[in-house]
DNA sequence: TTCAAGTAATTGCATATGCAAATATTGTAG
DNA sequence: CTACAATATTTGCATATGCAATTACTTGAA
């Protein structure tokens, strides 16, 4: 009988392009949810951060998301403009420290409930299994590309 | 025994955020090979995509490339300033004609290179299974996302 | 024919993104 | 004490992204 070969097969395709693809789908549903609380996904995620790492350096924030320091300090922003994170004057005098306002918690309360139903929405449109399959990929393909230095997980 | 079970795990954290970042990451990957022709990797895509579908409505390349008509009227300003592609007047006088220049083909050669090496270079810190299997998934995904009408794909 | 509905592209607005360079501060070798 | 290296953040520059509104043109109905 002819053998149904699962052969590794060389990728076709540009994961870049892809990605991209794939990641602005997403993107546009979660943000038709969120706006519905006066946000962006990105931001959201955000503000997430700054309440998990708690009073936190710029640095470290950057580190965290994953994102360039740069970027942070432009995505910040609108959110110090709102009034849901402050600058605090940090313990080096070049150094600040990014902490989460009183509205910058409500707001990220009546946010979070946007993103559990976008989140469910996805997983009901891609199902459970696909989605989790796609969290391990992305989780082991994040530690290829770069390597989190040991003790450096957030638990 | 305790049964070693694969049960459907519920997905624990952000899609979107995961997207992103992983998304970021091999963005950089590409681009730092890319940088080498001159070429962000979506303009490599883009340009692709032009020679690809010939000269082509701006509408039919948008749809192509799964982007909003406006962005691709930007992203196609700085190909045209470089003399990558023209713009020629369309059959209906409200549209227009995308098409690739000479000086477009032989970049995209040139860039091709690049991308090649930046594929491989993917591939060889994943590994061609997983870079596969994500492939797969994101194909997967994309297509529950937004169904591609019948006879619409490119063979 | 004329005007309203429809279609294609673009612009206004706001955000996201990263690299390289500039800035501000701290620490250190001499 | 001082000039230089190291560290943390921010700006300058360019691109990417999408929604809503606008512009430009076409078509169809009255």
């Amino acid at each position: 009988m002819p053998s149904v070969q699962t052969a590794p097969v060389k990728p076709r395709g540009c994961t870049n392009l892809k990605l991209r693809q794939l990641m602005r789908r997403v993107s546009q549903h979660y943000d038709a949810e969120m706006a519905k609380a006066g946000l962006k996904t990105t931001q959201y995620s955000l503000l997430s951060y700054v309440i998990q790492l708690g009073p936190v350096r710029p640095m470290d924030l950057a580190a965290g998301l994953k994102l360039d320091p740069s970027t942070l300090t432009r995505n910040l922003k609108p959110l110090i403009a709102a009034g849901w994170v402050d600058q605090l004057p940090g313990a080096d005098g070049r150094s600040r420290l990014v902490a989460i306002t009183d509205a910058g918690r409500d707001k990220r309360q009546e946010a979070q409930r946007r993103w559990r139903a976008a989140q469910e929405g996805i997983n009901a449109l891609l199902g459970e299994a696909s989605v989790a399959a796609l969290h391990v990929l992305i989780d082991d393909c994040m530690n290829r590309l770069s390597p989190v230095p040991e003790g450096e997980t957030h638990e």
